[in-house]
DNA sequence: TTCCAGGAGAGAG
DNA sequence: CTCTCTCATGGA
């Protein structure tokens, strides 16, 4: 199946910018699990060709992938709102196209519940051991993978058995939040019609999601495009080059959504991913070379803020 | 060997 | 409210 208006697009940077970590690319194509399918997405140009594992219906299919991939979203008219100065121009310029998906929502609850104080490579390992243990196997030609493991598979899982996965200290935080889906005491279904501040509280109640990780899902499988993850990156960013002084979250998040605005999500992404591609970029000896109009851009929008 | 990673909970002040 | 300590794991 193809999609052919793929424009503004790029499935590069939206599958290897950390939000999914169920993406692997086998020479110019990828390979992914998503819901239960194992998904081979090529893109050339404009066009996407997609492969699914499934028999998949048309008329389902193709919005299903739009939804996705968030490819009916006007992405270039964010980018121009958040475009502000000299660093964004740069992480625009390089990393065009990129999106932010919207993923199903208990695998983006869980896989974020492992991604704290965990690298991406490691927290990959673990949700691919997790899936090959309490998943579903899949095949697609010769690749094989595991669908990820149900709210009901990890709910009666021991702690053991997660500890081998190598999830660490995060096992009891994974598995109560399993049982909470399966209990319904955390509603998905429920949480995917509320607001922003709604939908991140109701996931604060749980044990080991905090701010970030909550805004983690918020951003990469409800839509929330003012929740804006800040992480050690995002934080050394802002305090190196916008704030140019150390700063506590709070500060972060309030300088930042005024600078950016209610879509900060997406220039949060576009920041994230730069700096892994480019990490000397926030280093202070680094930031002589690359001097420009952001200081003047912070104070301009301060001043005219009122 | 120590440090770090898409942090959060618990406790102290 | 902010600071600090700890948590399991593996790669650098």
């Amino acid at each position: 199946m193809q999609i052919q208006d793929a424009t503004d697009f790029s499935l590069k940077y939206t599958l290897e910018s950390g939000q999914s970590f169920r993406w692997n690319r086998i020479d110019d194509a990828y390979y992914g699990v998503v819901e239960g399918r194992i998904l081979k997405i090529c893109q050339v140009g404009t066009t996407l060709r997609v492969e699914s594992s499934a028999a998949e219906d048309r008329t389902t299919f193709i919005p299903f992938l739009q939804h996705y991939l968030d490819l009916r979203r006007d992405v270039p008219e964010i980018l121009t709102e958040v475009n502000n100065d000299a660093y964004m121009h740069r992480t625009i310029e390089k990393l065009w196209g990129m999106r932010i998906l919207n993923q199903e929502l208990w695998e983006t609850v869980a896989s974020f519940i492992l991604s704290q104080n965990n690298n991406v490579s490691r927290i990959r390992g673990i949700i691919h051991r997790l899936s090959e243990r309490f998943g579903e196997q899949l095949t697609f030609g010769r690749y094989m993978d595991y669908s990820f493991p149900s709210p009901e598979a990890l709910a009666i899982t021991t702690e053991d058995e997660l500890l081998a996965c190598g999830v660490g200290y995060r096992a009891s935080y994974l598995r109560e939040a399993a049982e909470a889906v399966v209990s319904g005491e955390l509603a998905l279904t429920a949480m995917k019609e509320m607001a922003y501040p709604e939908a991140k509280r109701e996931l604060m109640r749980r044990k080991g999601i905090g701010e970030k990780v909550a805004d983690c899902i918020c951003l990469f499988s409800l839509g929330h495009l003012a929740a804006l993850p800040i992480d050690v990156w995002i934080k050394r960013i802002f305090e190196t080059l916008y704030l140019r002084r150390r700063a506590t979250y709070h500060e972060i998040r309030e300088f930042a959504h005024a600078y950016f605005g209610d879509r900060v999500g997406y220039a949060q992404q576009y920041l994230f991913h730069y700096v892994h591609e480019c990490p000397d970029w926030a280093n202070a000896e680094h930031l002589s070379l690359i001097e420009t109009s952001a200081p003047a851009a912070v104070e301009h929008r301060k001043s005219t803020a009122n």
